[in-house]
DNA sequence: TATAGCATGTAATTAGTTACATGATTAA
DNA sequence: TTAATCATGTAACTAATTACATGCTATA
């Protein structure tokens, strides 16, 4: 039970190989448009980290030349497939990191005045509101896969996705509405 | 008006002397007990950079060795007060990643049985709660440095943070129901 | 025929963490 | 006297982004 010998980028590989067989890509052309608004992941990541993983047997990678473009499409190994759902059930503790620089910002907002904090305020709601019409507009495509494929959880961690959205924007029309409310 | 000269750990560090003259040492306390959870910085990053901007003439250190212990404090300067005002009132595009591993996990979670579904789940809400119970114990004193210093924004974010923690919470109790509901 | 997209890859850079070395003071 | 805390600093490492080089195919 060797419990943490890959990256989280290894991860996230195996398991976009779960769904099928992919090349670098594919892998990350899927990334940009799935995870990673809580996991990114680039090309300097994956393209190594497919060699390191084929080395170790979790992949078997295939040259598919087909046409005249070059192309090496991956599928998971028996190996990778257990090494996957290591991962997925282990107890480790679990990777959380955040960074906002809106938050930041605030957090130092006493020495602006009261225009300027609003003004921050509204920028930072702006991002949020925007991320969150971004995701509304790809939740149709996952609802369509969640019925095809059975993929229930891509809908889910999307529905995560905007949950947050929401409870940020909520949060800033809250502090809107006190800041506005401490002036008068 | 120059935009971005600077690093984000150069603005928490002008920004945590905004609020009185401070060590390296108490720099890195105070991030750990405050924006640590939005913005992290270690001492790898904090002692070099007090020097790149004691360079830059944003801050002034002054040794202050009193006792035995070797001591040096900086304070910000009328030019670091003002690259703090331009970085807070800045229109820039604001800095904000998350990876969540839990979430990622999710994401791959179609392959796994009902029950270990579920357990991951439990284990991402846990995470939250203990989160949201750490905050909560910060409070109080955040509270009173707002009453009794005027920093109402400490207060503000921290309580953003809560706010982030019960979205979480939330969210993890409607999946756990709706993967028991799907079951039956 | 030109642009967008498919496809692979790496070099250089930047950022950030971790762990260690050093040494003083204060409280148990 | 020992452990905790104050205090400064860096070396080694790991992670990650960015930007570029290359060259193909399909579409407008």
């Amino acid at each position: 039970m060797a419990a943490q010998d890959h990256s989280k980028t290894a991860y996230v590989i195996l398991g976009m190989l779960a769904l099928g067989k992919r090349t670098g890509y594919e892998i990350k052309s899927l990334v940009d448009v799935s995870t990673r608004f809580f996991w990114a992941a680039s090309y300097g990541q994956i393209y190594p980290e497919l060699r390191r993983l084929e080395e170790a047997g979790l992949v078997r990678g295939e040259d598919d030349a087909g046409d005249g473009r070059r192309r090496r499409a991956y599928e998971l190994t028996a190996e990778g497939r257990t090494a996957l759902h290591d991962w997925l059930t282990s107890e480790q503790p679990l990777v959380r990191e955040l960074r906002h620089e809106g938050v930041l910002k605030l957090f130092f907002s006493d020495v602006l005045d009261p225009d300027e904090q609003l003004a921050q305020l509204r920028r930072i709601r702006a991002e949020h509101e925007e991320m969150r019409e971004r995701l509304k507009a790809v939740e149709p495509g996952a609802r369509e896969a969640d019925e095809a494929k059975g993929l229930r959880f891509t809908l889910l961690t999307l529905d995560w996705g905007i949950a947050y959205q929401d409870a940020m924007i909520d949060w800033c029309k809250r502090a809107e509405r006190e800041l506005a409310a401490a002036e008068v």
